[in-house]
RNA sequence: GGCCCGUUCGUCUAUCGGUUAGGACGUCAGGUUUUCAACCUGAAAAGAGGGGUUCAACUCCCCUACGGGCUGCCA
């Protein structure tokens, strides 16, 4: 039981879940999986200006669309904020830690004067070594009683050791001044009372690691393996933000992904398993090690994510397309399909699926199935045509509203109105679709073919839903 | 400024001292398809730069360049 592998996600709310933090999330919970563990969540909510209930749920959301199941209740940093008092207060007694005076100000004016010499501005507070009969009767930091000689080590299993000079170091707050308790020492006090055995977060926290030791050391706590995995950057190469478009979880979610495509992917980007590249949930909780993880930052490609994606809408079962249809609609704020399109497109799933990338694609191939008839061309567009696109214009609206051929009337139809004209059949779509735009049916007709080509079975639900 | 981490095709990556440096996405060229897409075949495409160590270096060490992170009574 001692060694069972214990994980978390510990995201602060900031209003939507990070897709960065949702591939931290990931890797957590494949690893928690992969070897029987558990999987907890803690919301680090301390920052009560930046907290709010809206914020906490939209990474539930995220969490839950994605597919990444937490064991236990979450939990809330702020809520255990007098345990964190009271570990401050431990260190006190243990001599680890110190009560320091100084303000803010003062602390302000001791890093201008050491910029201004060049000088280290890590704060040197002149309360690590004062008499307590001297304390005057103010407020006080509690501040950790780090070592200043010699080196910490962190044993980090995705970058190998790393070795910081104590000196570097500075004697963080743990508790300030009103008494709360700093994102420092919260998450080391957490992490032990949850039993954490491994912490797998990003490697913006590396260096702080070496400062949370000391606490482990101060409360003669274990310290739990470390794995600091690289951040995600756009595109350009840049640390991934707001600028560079989706960044929020449930955005790719509303663009239409299957959230297996983005599990495949996203545990791809950073990790590796060999030359796999298309896996299932099952074979990643098995092949998943912190080892195969990568040590430098690797850039979102949507090219590819669509590519993992289109593999995985291949490869699902047809009815849980139909709920990834409806979450999509859902999240992109789009109207739900009505129960004949439901049945439609129920029935065309597996010819659509194998070629579609993203439900959007999925759509608009079903386009013929889901659109309302009659069907009339835009007058608009029809006036725009060349004679000749429009006279097959015309020829074939009426044949749309006849939802009910076989694929070779199907040709018969199209490929007379192409013929009659002396065009073929590629230079038939284009004039059509221009002619269609904004409602975009022409193209789905040809899909239509297709479909009915392969399963004579839709047309007479077509028949119906016409 | 100081400290820490990183750097293989455009992108994600394999390689864990000896390979024609492999795969995937994307791109380009063909093919199939009575549109698009999908699909099939093929091609171009990489070890940041400079020093070492070694019989041998993409792999180990050092320097430089570039990118990122930390350096808060933010998380």
């Amino acid at each position: 039981m001692s060694d069972k592998i214990v994980t978390r996600f510990a995201p602060s709310p900031t209003g939507y879940l990070h897709i960065g933090g949702a591939r931290t999330a990931l890797f957590n919970w494949l690893f928690a999986r992969g070897h029987g563990g558990t999987f907890l969540l803690r919301i680090e909510d301390t920052d009560r200006a930046r907290s709010t209930p809206e914020a906490t749920e939209a990474i539930l959301k995220g969490l839950t669309w994605l597919g990444l199941d937490w064991d236990g209740d979450v939990v809330s940093q702020f809520d255990r904020a007098p345990r964190h008092a009271e570990v401050a207060r431990e260190m006190l007694a243990r001599g680890r830690a110190y009560k320091c005076f100084s303000s803010q100000e003062e602390i302000e004016a001791f890093r201008e004067a050491a910029r201004a010499e060049g000088k280290s501005t890590l704060f040197q507070s002149p309360w690590r070594d004062a008499d307590p009969s001297t304390y005057p009767d103010a407020p006080y930091v509690i501040r950790l009683r780090a070592p200043r000689d010699g080196a910490t080590v962190i044993q980090d299993k995705v970058q190998g050791d790393v070795t910081i000079r104590n000196d570097q170091l500075d004697d963080m707050v743990c508790l300030r001044s009103d008494g709360t308790p700093t994102y420092m020492l919260a998450v080391v006090v957490d992490d032990h009372d949850m039993g954490v055995t491994h912490v797998i977060r990003g490697d913006d926290h590396l260096v702080n690691t070496a400062r949370q030791m000391h606490i482990y050391h101060a409360m003669e706590w274990p310290v739990p393996v470390h794995a600091h995995i690289p951040l995600i950057h756009g595109p350009d190469g840049k640390k991934l933000s707001k600028r560079h478009g989706a960044v929020g979880l449930e955005q790719y979610q509303a663009m239409g992904y299957p959230a297996a495509g983005m599990r495949n992917y996203l545990a791809r980007l950073g990790w590796s398993h060999g030359d796999d590249e298309f896996f299932t949930d099952a074979q990643a909780r098995d092949w998943f090690t912190l080892e195969g993880i990568g040590r430098s930052p690797s850039r979102l490609d949507f090219k590819k994510l669509e590519n993992i994606c289109g593999q995985h809408i291949a490869a699902s079962q047809n009815d849980e397309l139909m709920g990834g249809v409806t979450g999509y609609l859902q999240a992109a704020a789009l109207p739900p399909l009505s129960a004949q399109q439901t049945s439609g497109l129920c029935a065309a799933m597996p010819i659509l699926k194998t070629s579609a990338k993203t439900f959007p694609q999925l759509l608009e191939k079903a386009e013929f199935i889901l659109t309302q008839r009659p069907i009339t061309p835009d007058e608009k567009a029809l006036k725009s045509l060349d004679s000749v696109s429009r006279s097959i214009l015309s020829e074939l609206t009426p044949q749309m509203q006849n939802a009910s051929w076989t694929r070779e009337e199907l040709e018969g139809i199209v490929g007379n109105a192409a013929n009659a004209h002396g065009l073929g059949m590629g230079k038939l779509a284009a004039p059509l679709r221009a002619a269609l735009a904004g409602r975009s049916v022409t193209p789905s007709i040809f899909d239509m073919m297709i479909i009915l080509g392969r399963d004579e079975t839709l047309a007479r639900i077509m028949d119906q839903a016409a």
